[in-house]
DNA sequence: CCGTATATGTGGCAACGCGACATATGTCGT
DNA sequence: ACGACATATGTCGCGTTGCCACATATACGG
């Protein structure tokens, strides 16, 4: 839907997100995104499981295996205190991203 | 003031933006966006030549040097025909992209 | 005469999302 | 029994893009 330029730097705040509310697998997530925007914003997960890697390694959400019988091994991710304050961070960012980008874009001030 | 990676995209729409009101030459395009964002949009000139040739050579905008007495010459850049449709379809994306990102970040949904 | 603002550019780097591909399991229809 | 599909996780290499460092040149004020 959109292409790929744009989306660079959102992902990581959309993945954290969603990880608020519950712990979720890779997957899951994927798909939440796509349900959640309508199916405007969409999840390769070539870039999704990356981006779980790196938000690992920087010690925002762990990462925990978990094998049930009738099911593929799946592996759950959580926000940790960290991640939490990552999260506000990023979204108050993003809010004023938005902000700066229309007061230029905006004709209101022709 | 925002990390490249997060302004990775808006930047053809911020200058294709400051374009339609008038011509103006890339050091200006930079201290507009400037002043416009409040400071929060900063744009390097290692940035801002090649996205005009890109944008030149795409054929959204077209640059005209101007050389009058007491002044360094400058390429003054307009927005063609073709530019004015891809500013108007950039800024509906930008707009929906904005909302689809909402759309999962805000926790208005939970 | 020297620093600063103005003005335009180049080269190479690092980050990031993606397409293509690889692998494995559960489910449903035929 | 078998194939197609959804589920689920991952790797590799590519292309785009903004940035830092650097280069060059002119006008102006102190």
């Amino acid at each position: 839907m959109f292409s790929p330029v744009l989306k660079k730097g959102s992902a990581e705040l959309l993945i954290l997100s969603l990880l608020q509310d519950e712990p979720l697998h890779g997957y899951e997530i994927a798909k939440r995104i796509e349900r959640r925007s309508g199916g405007m914003l969409e999840f390769r997960v070539s870039s999704l499981y990356p981006i779980l890697c790196r938000l690992d390694e920087r010690g925002w959400v762990t990462g925990r295996w978990v094998e049930r019988d009738g099911e593929r091994r799946r592996r759950y991710y959580r926000l940790t205190e960290r991640g939490e304050k990552a999260l506000a961070t990023e979204r108050r960012t993003w809010r004023e991203y938005q902000r700066a980008v229309n007061l230029v874009v905006e004709p209101s001030h022709a």
